[in-house]
RNA sequence: GCCCCCUUCGUCUAGUGGUUAGGACGCAAGAUUUUCAUUCUUGAAACAGGAGUUCGAUUCUCCUAGGGGGUGCCA
């Protein structure tokens, strides 16, 4: 039997899980998933400055909500300390590895003379001995191999070489003695068990350093797998106007977690013609050769369709669970044009059926359904109050209120009976009588079904929002 | 500057050395509908450009252009 497959997502907590980490997350997901491996979370916390305890709690509400869940707890970084300094030592001692001293100035004046010359600019002080003043300044390079090349056999780009002379000798330890992301990912991902590293492609030629690192240690390579990133609309780098929000910004906006699974699951990764993928589906299906090389671009018309699609294939009971959850999430408050605290949840669940259909996301639906929990008398909007001008239209309320009041059973199909027998009686087109009625029960001309939405409001509602508008 | 990667409808993509280059979103038109939305039908819409290999290239090779990434004591 072979070994079992391990992959890792490791996000830097400098801010909230993108979009493009969502991805990489899901893939590495789904891939242990399909394997039946595991999938670690590892925070990469090394550079203390920019990291802070909001973004990882961002990082894991949102891997959370997207249902990503790790195997195990989260490794941080910064805990491993000790052992990448212990690993860096064992570079020096093996001569893999050297103390250096150079100022800013130098440095960088070794940069603008490569960049001058036309070459990649390369720290050429491996040999120098470090004078006594600067020894407690001194960083740890790597002492990368000068001849040669440097080969990614990478599971998405294929083979990519690398000429070693175009790589640096870059820091292992920095000055105050901690360890580099360079030295830590190396380590780290060799001490988790790390089989598979599939992480953007921002990373392809740091790993041809990695592979480097690994190569002094004498360690196995894991597998790579570089995924193209993430651009905006316009074919930019993503960035917050393209939706480069938080995963908790896209619950925000009433996306489900499915919707969002499948989307970003198409974003890069296509199995043939398929296009809806529920979670199951993902994870028979997933596989590295299906995931393209080329960057995509960022949809959110699409991403509004397949949300669309699952509102309405979710069961009443799923999309009432994620509505509360939308609801009472105090993290952030959904852009609603009513209070979210007048939402009535029971109500709100008997008109799911006929609410579900129409919705492209959560809050569409909250929105479609705000004639439900406003008060009287209503606001009416200027095409509403237009209708309710018309000529013969208070009669035609007159004559429904009557009609309603009387009506035995008060059920949908009732409803529809009366009102077409009444527009028969009274040879009215129905056209007549349903625009008065929609804007006098909902205070606008665009609502749902009037059965639906008379039905959904109760006998004492409809009688009292009817009443209201009936010139006295 | 140097190195690396990428390029099929507007977007996400399928696909093959010979196909009417397929699907989805979006868009347009039509049907259904009391409104909006849904749903259904139909339609427009692509192999970046140039060489080469080949009987034949969208597919293989090279060049160019465009886009992206790297080039940090950031990750």
């Amino acid at each position: 039997m072979s070994q079992p497959i391990i992959t890792r997502f490791a996000p830097s907590p400098t801010g909230y899980l993108h979009i493009g980490g969502a991805r990489t997350a899901l893939f590495n997901w789904a891939f242990a998933q399909s394997q039946g491996g595991k999938f670690l979370l590892r925070i990469e916390d090394t550079d203390k400055a920019r990291s802070t305890t909001e973004a990882i709690d961002a990082i894991l509400k949102g891997m959370d909500w997207l249902g990503l869940e790790a195997d195990g707890e989260p490794v941080y970084q910064s805990k491993q300390q000790d052992r990448h300094i212990v690993v860096a030592n064992q570079l020096l001692e093996s001569g893999h590895a050297y103390l250096s001293y150079a100022s800013d100035e130098e440095i960088e004046d070794i940069r603008a003379k490569a960049r001058e010359a036309g070459v990649a600019a390369r720290y050429p002080g491996r040999d120098e001995p470090i004078a006594d003043e600067f020894k407690d300044q001194s960083v740890v390079r790597f002492k990368a191999p000068i001849e040669g090349e440097t080969t990614i056999n990478d599971l998405v780009q294929g083979d990519v070489t690398i000429r070693n002379d175009q790589l640096d000798d870059l820091v292992l330890l920095r000055s105050d003695g901690t360890p580099t992301y360079m030295l830590a990912v190396v380590v780290d991902d060799h001490d988790m068990g790390i089989t598979h590293v599939i992480r953007g492609d921002d990373h392809l030629t740091n790993c041809a350093k990695q592979i480097q690192i690994y190569e002094a240690l004498k360690w196995d390579l894991p597998h790579f797998a570089h995924i193209p990133l993430i651009h905006g609309s316009d074919g930019a780098k993503l960035s917050k106007r393209h939706g480069a929000l938080g995963a908790e910004a896209y619950k925000a906006m009433g996306y489900l977690p499915e919707a969002m699974r499948n989307y970003l699951a198409r974003l890069g990764w296509s199995h043939g013609d398929d296009e809806i993928i529920p979670t199951d589906k993902l994870i028979e299906w997933f596989d590295l050769d299906g995931i393209n090389k080329a960057p995509a671009r960022f949809d959110m018309a699409k991403l509004d369709h397949i949300n669309g699609h699952y509102i309405t294939e979710s069961s009443d009971d799923e999309v009432l669970e994620a509505l509360k959850s939308l609801i009472n999430d105090n993290e952030f408050t959904p852009e609603l044009s009513y209070s979210a605290d007048l939402i009535d949840l029971e109500r709100l669940k008997l008109c799911l059926p006929f609410l579900r259909e129409r919705a492209k996301t959560l809050i569409e639906l909250i929105e479609t359904a705000a004639y439900l929990f406003k008060s009287c008398p209503l606001d009416m909007d200027a095409k509403a109050q237009k209708a309710l001008e018309k000529e013969g239209v208070s009669e035609i309320l007159k004559g429904v209120h009557t009609q309603f009041t009387s009506l035995e059973d008060w059920n949908r199909d009732n409803i529809e009976t009366l009102l077409k027998d009444y527009a028969q009686n009274h040879d009215l087109k129905f056209g007549k009588i349903a625009p008065p009625l929609r804007s006098a029960l909902t205070g606008s001309m665009v609502s749902p079904g009037i059965y639906d939405v008379i039905h959904s409001l109760g006998r004492d509602e409809v009688l009292k929002r009817i009443n209201d508008v009936i010139p006295a």
